[in-house]
This record gives structure tokens, C-alpha cells and sequence, in this order.
DNA sequence: ATCGCTGCTGCCATAAACTGTCAGCAGTTG
DNA sequence: CAACTGCTGACAGTTTATGGCAGCAGCGAT
């Protein structure tokens, strides 16, 4: 392997890419196997050669975007990674959802060469069986409200059986085992809430978008949360 | 300058990029400035990292189309799939499939227009908490056995404690809730098995490839199942 | 079949580059 | 202020890259 360089500054600069948020020299030279002083000594080769890398004291490394490097593939295991989480998007997500993934994969295949187009087909993981509960509200419905900052009314039931009415703001939808969960600020109750889908009785979009940009009530809400959700 | 090398292979890309006919190894030494043996090399080193560079004695080398990613478009909903399946992929399988996951999705974010990059980050599906069990094989091992259709000699101990010791035709895993179970063909009982990849005690890969495609034993195994894995 | 061109690999000595450790300075945040 | 972080210099040990040489194998034309 006389790569190692080159190759761990490519690693280096697809990590840098990965990561949105300021990094550390500290961790991205544990990441790429290197002591920090070497590390510091990589991040300037690569600024050399033309990569927009910005390091502040105090912060860490941001990598400015639109910075190509020149092997963009799919390695194997990233289209492996790929063909995955689509079946497994298939199988737990709505249909709409799933649909979309399918989609996605198939642009993605549409670009690749021949050889690794076949290896989308044959991949070799998949997903165990899922059994999955009827959505009776429309998640797709959900999704948009949430992209779009909407309000909600919703007509739930709780696991009591007690029906309410309330206009909530969504903001982010889980998907867990068998069931999706809605988190949302509840107006009626000024507090975050989280609805099961599949006791969502009705449900209507407003034509208002909540006061409230949706990244940062997810912030708040993360910030209540003891296990705190990754990424 | 300790860029000499990394630079040069650059270089040669865009230079192989840039003919369109084959290119002699001598006429890339010369634009290069390096002898002929290290262009040779350079050459390899270009290979292993996944450059599709195709060398025919007698003729030169030709770069195969298609080797960068083009832009690439996706509607905000599959977009919204493939954010939930990396994100899915980065909690149930072992951490080399995640980051690989991580990987592909900033590779897809890197040619992704300018408004689009942002949708993946502020993507507001998650997945629920999911207990794993630790495997004790190197899954990775696994899934580089089953593409490259190599034979595995597997240490095993079943549910009843019983150790085998036995040789397989690796050619799927499936993910579960909690376990990731191997598919094969175990040449001991001439027969379909599976093993729960957190109960392979140790593992060794044959350098002989198995005397079939994995496709097919894919086929053949789901026409002994009842309930099909789909897709 | 023979010849020239070309890809490709192994070997080896030398030169160049890389790496880690240690030490110190400077900027940011709380 | 303290803690953290980016950044640079020096040095010794190690690794890696390089070029030259020799040889084998595939391709095309003679």
C-alpha cells in the first residue's frame, strides 16, 4: 500500500465533509490513525493543494463546500450502506416514503457505471421482516407540514382513549419498531408533545406557517431530552 | 511541497481525462515528469483507490467514462428517504457500514445544488433507539466474504452451546431487530444455514472463491422459504 | 511466426518524505 | 484567569518514493 498519504488525505477531506459542524484536530487525527501534529501538518498539505479548510483557535476545522475531490465514487461499501437503508425505508416507512427511496436509488444507479449499477441489484444485505402498524393518519400529509413549517390540527386519541383537539407545530417525525411518532409544540398545553401516528383520528394543514423556525424547536426539544437523539 | 505525489496523481487523472484515446505509459511518464516505472505505479495506487483506469498492452490506458459523479437532482421526499435509511443504517449496523452510510450521503450532499445540501441536514425523520448486541465476528470480514464469493471456515456455537467448526458459501445477511444472521450454504450438511453473527466465535477467509454465484444461491435459498424477503 | 511496441512486476540502493515527540506561542470561550 | 484549540519549529528515526535494470506477456503489423 504506498497510498497511505494520499489516501488519508482524501479520508481526511471526505471526514471534514461529513462532519457540517467545526471539528477538532484532536478527534480528526484520531479518526485518520495520526498524531495531531501530523495532522496539522495534512490540513495544510491540503490547503496547499486548494482546499478551502478554515481553522480557528478555540473552534476547530470547517471544510468551506463546493470543494471537489477528484475521486467522487461510491465505494462498495457506501453503495452497500445505500441499498440498505433503502430496504429498510421500504419496509418501515409509509408507502410514499418507501416509493421515494426506491426512486432515489434508482437516480443514483442511473449515474454509476455499468459494473457497480449491477452491484445495487445484488447487494447482499437486507432487512429482517417488520411488522408494521396501519397509519390512519397521512404521514406523507405529516412530513409535508413539517417541511413546510405548518401548523397542524390535530383530532388524537391517547392510549386512555380520551379524544382531544389541538393545533400543534410540528417539527420532526421518529420512526420507531412498529410505530411513527409526531414531535411537535402543543399549543393547548404550551409544551412539546409527541403523537403516535396511528391514533392521529383526523387531521387538517393549516394555511399558516408557525411562528417558529422547525430546526430550532427541535434544538429546544433536544435539550429536554435525557438520551439525546444522535446526529 | 510534501504534496509531490498526491499532486502528480491528480495530475495524471486529469491528463487521462483529458486525452480520449488510449494514452501510452511513456507520453503520461513525460507529462508527469517521472520516470516510466513510477508512472507505473502512480498508475496502480490510482487503481486501488477506485479510478476505473483500463491498460491494454500494446494499445495505453484509457480512464473509463463515467468514474466522477455528475450533479445529481432529488425531489425534497427522496432526499427525505435517504437521509432516514443512512440514518437507520448508522444505528443498526456495525460502525464501518454507518460511517460508510455517513460517507455516501456526503459524497451525494457534495453534488447536491447549493439549496439542496441544507435539506440534508435539517431532514426531520429520525429513527427511534435500538438496542444492538455486539457482534463478535467483524461483520465488515462478512460482507467483503459474500462480494467477493469466498469460502468462510466458521467457528460457531449454536443456541444450545454446541461449537462447530464448519466451511460456508456466504452469499447474505440479514439484518433483525437485534442480531445480524449470515446466510449460507454449509458444505458440512449440504444444506442451507444460517448463524447469528454474535455467536461466530472466529472466523477465517479461504483464499479460494466458492464454486458458485451468489445470486443464484440467493434464488435458490428464497424458493425454500415460506414468507419471501422482498425486493 | 517474428518483430516492435507496450503493459506489468520484481529487485535494489539511494534519496526524499513522512512521522512522532517535545516545546512554545497565540487566539477563543466561559 | 483557565481550559481548549490552532499553529509552528526542530530533530531523530522510520518509512516511502524513486529510478534503473531485467524480464515476462499481450497486442498489432509485417
Amino acid at each position: 500500500m504506498p497510498v497511505a498519504r494520499s489516501e488519508r488525505l482524501l479520508t481526511l477531506l471526505q471526514t471534514l465533509r461529513r462532519y457540517r459542524r467545526p471539528v477538532t484536530g484532536t478527534v480528526l487525527a484520531q479518526e485518520t490513525g495520526v498524531s495531531l501534529r501530523t495532522l496539522y501538518r495534512d490540513i495544510a498539505s491540503l490547503q496547499a493543494q486548494g482546499a478551502m479548510i478554515e481553522g480557528e483557535a478555540g473552534i476547530g476545522y470547517v471544510l468551506k463546500p463546493g470543494f471537489m475531490l477528484p475521486p467522487m465514487m461510491f465505494s462498495e461499501e457506501e453503495l452497500e450502506a445505500l441499498v440498505l437503508g433503502s430496504r429498510w425505508v421500504a419496509r418501515a416507512a409509509e408507502p410514499r416514503l418507501a416509493g421515494a427511496g426506491a426512486d432515489a436509488l434508482a437516480k443514483i444507479a442511473a449515474v454509476l457505471p455499468d459494473d457497480m449499477r449491477d452491484m445495487i441489484d445484488s447487494a447482499a444485505l437486507f432487512v429482517g421482516p417488520k411488522r408494521r402498524d396501519e397509519d390512519s393518519a397521512d404521514v406523507s400529509a405529516i412530513r409535508r407540514a413539517i417541511r413546510l413549517e405548518r401548523i397542524l390540527e390535530l383530532h388524537y386519541g391517547d392510549e386512555q382513549g380520551r379524544i382531544s383537539r389541538r393545533r400543534v407545530w410540528p417539527f420532526a417525525l421518529g420512526y420507531f419498531e412498529h410505530v411513527r411518532v409526531l414531535m411537535a409544540w402543543c399549543e393547548l398545553r404550551q409544551d412539546f408533545r409527541h403523537f403516535r401516528t396511528d391514533r392521529i383520528i383526523d387531521m387538517a394543514l393549516h394555511e399558516v406557517r408557525y411562528p417558529r423556525r422547525r430546526t430550532v424547536l427541535l434544538k429546544e426539544w433536544r435539550e429536554t431530552q435525557d438520551v439525546p437523539i444522535e446526529r
